[in-house]
RNA sequence: CGGGCUGUGGCGCAGCUUGGUAGCGCGCUUGUCUGGGGGACAAGAGGUCGCGGGUUCAAAUCCCGCCAGCCCGACCA
């Protein structure tokens, strides 16, 4: 969909989101974008509501997205174009939110279950979404790209992106004074841990400079701790950083990757990860080349202007409900849910008047499943060295009549009636009446993935038996003419839905 | 954006190093036989070799530029 740049600079997007929203203009030299999701739009219609009696209310369409992707992918998982089944709904407060959200989150776990998918809703990061709270859905695949944290016991599920775990206590030594020393050639987390003298890595801190809204930022992480970005984003409130360059780096600090720190740096915005804290006796580089710092304390020596969560969760972690060793694993992202709020209704101005005749913000939320990627996963989740085998609930047919001699009359005929009869019993059946050598169809059958073949040949219509195949077993059943309508319709209630 | 690679009948590919007649498989057309797990034989049709420029007597082949796509990484609600 093509939208006008207005919409999107109302709600602010148009700065905020970097090259993934395809921008172009028109001959006129108007700004457009091809829309990469629809709340301005959505928020652009809702200021035809004016009362509160008109709430709530829950809109959707199914409609095409596109994310200039820096790098489309995997098939049809990532694309730059695709379909959308989005809804939004609309309430006068954040309890009416919380509602359509919860509502949602039901539908859509029962949307998944009946496409035979076995979502897992796990807490997720907002990104360039805005709004507070957001469930994603995802399914265990090697196929995907999203990594999820979860407990074996069920109680605590999320993204990395926006994961937490127990952390192990570390024994610091007694505070000495500040000690620099000499590490010549030493550029590495675990070259320092190797250096004599040097330190474990869960004794050091390592620096990273990032660059959000053309400022510099230093992020401390400890040495064996990886950065996940997106939590450094959501920590800032922004929704672009990127790793500044070793030339930026050195005209700020005088120093190269590898011997960057801290300590006694001003001028910058420092934020530490959760896991410094209270720490000493660390160390850190020194801002000089071939230099580090020992008995580093971070409250003594490192002004730290914000402290939060930036580390990635690593599997075996003890979950923070229960203890149990979290599981760290790789899923699709086939849905997610965002309460929004008044993050798009305020710079709209999309109001009613309540009952007391005030001006209200709509309470908004956003609720997204992505077509194809749902198809994937699906076809991830069911298929054989043959082909797809779809569940009944999702299958193009239920039912495929592999007709064998389409050319003589008495065969077609037979497998016509067949046809009509589990038409008229509200089967969704397909006919192959095509004039191909029976191994050819039955492999095309097995390739499209019809969940029940019948197979309709001289020789049956002869016995008066039909072959009934089920796709997913290969079980084969001989079925009298007079019973086939009734046994297919059996193994279809029977079948995955 | 960094690294690697590909573009040749409808589809999948070979040919390019070493310039000279575009070839193979599948599919397609016609015919005969065949007919319950991807048939056999025979005869055919079908190609601006991604686009533009250059070198050359001569370019699918060598050189330059561009476009599209794929893989790894970065990035990605």
């Amino acid at each position: 969909m093509l939208h006008p740049a207005e919409p999107w600079q109302q709600s602010g997007r148009w700065d905020l989101i970097g090259d993934e929203l395809f921008r172009l203009k028109d001959r006129k030299e108007a700004d457009l974008c091809l829309a990469m999701t629809h709340e301005e739009i959505f928020t652009t219609l809702a200021l035809e509501l004016s009362s509160y009696k008109q709430l709530p209310q829950v809109w959707y369409q199914i409609q095409t997205k596109l994310r200039d992707e820096p790098r489309p992918k995997s098939g049809v998982l990532r694309v730059r174009e695709f379909t959308m089944k989005d809804s939004y709904s609309f309430d006068l407060d954040q309890a009416g939110l919380d509602v359509a959200f919860a509502n949602h989150y039901t539908a859509y776990q029962r949307i998944f279950a009946r496409l035979g998918l076995s979502a897992v809703p796990v807490e997720a990061s907002s990104g360039m979404m805005g709004g507070a709270g957001s469930v994603e859905f995802m399914v265990r695949s090697d196929a995907g790209e999203d990594w999820i944290v979860v407990c074996p016991t069920g109680d605590y599920s999320s993204n990395v992106e926006t994961a937490s775990a127990v952390l192990a206590p570390v024994e610091d030594p007694t505070p000495a004074s500040l000690e620099k020393f000499a590490t010549p050639g030493v550029r590495t987390i675990k070259g320092l841990e190797e250096f004599d003298g040097g330190a474990a890595a869960n004794r050091q801190i390592k620096s990273l400079f990032y660059v959000v809204d053309s400022d510099l930022v230093v992020v401390l992480m400890r040495g064996d701790h990886s950065l996940v970005e997106q939590k450094l984003l959501d920590g800032l409130s922004v929704v672009e950083a990127r790793p500044a360059t070793a030339d930026e780096i050195f005209a700020a600090v005088g120093a190269h990757p590898g011997s960057l720190g801290a300590v006694g740096v001003e001028g910058f915005r420092i934020v530490a990860d959760l896991a410094l804290k209270n720490r000493g006796g660390m160390t850190t580089g020194a801002n000089d080349d071939d230099f580090h710092l020992r008995n580093v304390d971070m409250d003594r020596d490192i002004r730290v202007d914000d402290w939060l969560d930036l580390r990635e969760v690593l599997g075996g972690e003890p979950c923070i409900n229960c203890g149990a060793p979290l599981e760290v694993e790789k899923t699709i992202e086939i849905g997610h849910i965002f309460k929004l709020g008044t993050r798009y209704s305020e710079p709209f101005g999309a109001t009613v008047l309540d009952e007391n005749g005030k001006s209200q913000s709509i309470f908004m939320g956003s609720y997204g499943i992505g077509v194809e990627r749902n198809m994937a996963a699906i076809v991830e989740a069911n298929h054989d060295s043959k082909g797809i085998i779809w569940p009944v609930s999702v299958a193009p047919y239920q039912v495929v009549i592999t007709v064998l001699r389409p050319e003589d009359a008495d065969t077609f005929g037979a497998a016509i009636r067949v046809y009509d009869e589990l038409r008229l019993a509200g089967v969704d059946v397909i006919l192959d009446d095509r004039n191909e050598r029976p191994g050819v169809k039955f492999a095309d059958a097995e390739l499209v993935g019809f969940p029940l073949r019948i197979t309709v040949g001289p020789r049956g219509v002869e016995s008066g038996f039909l072959e009934l195949v089920t796709r997913a077993t290969g079980e084969i059943e001989e079925v009298s003419v007079g019973d086939i309508v009734g046994v297919t319709r059996d193994r279809l209630v029977g079948s995955p839905q």
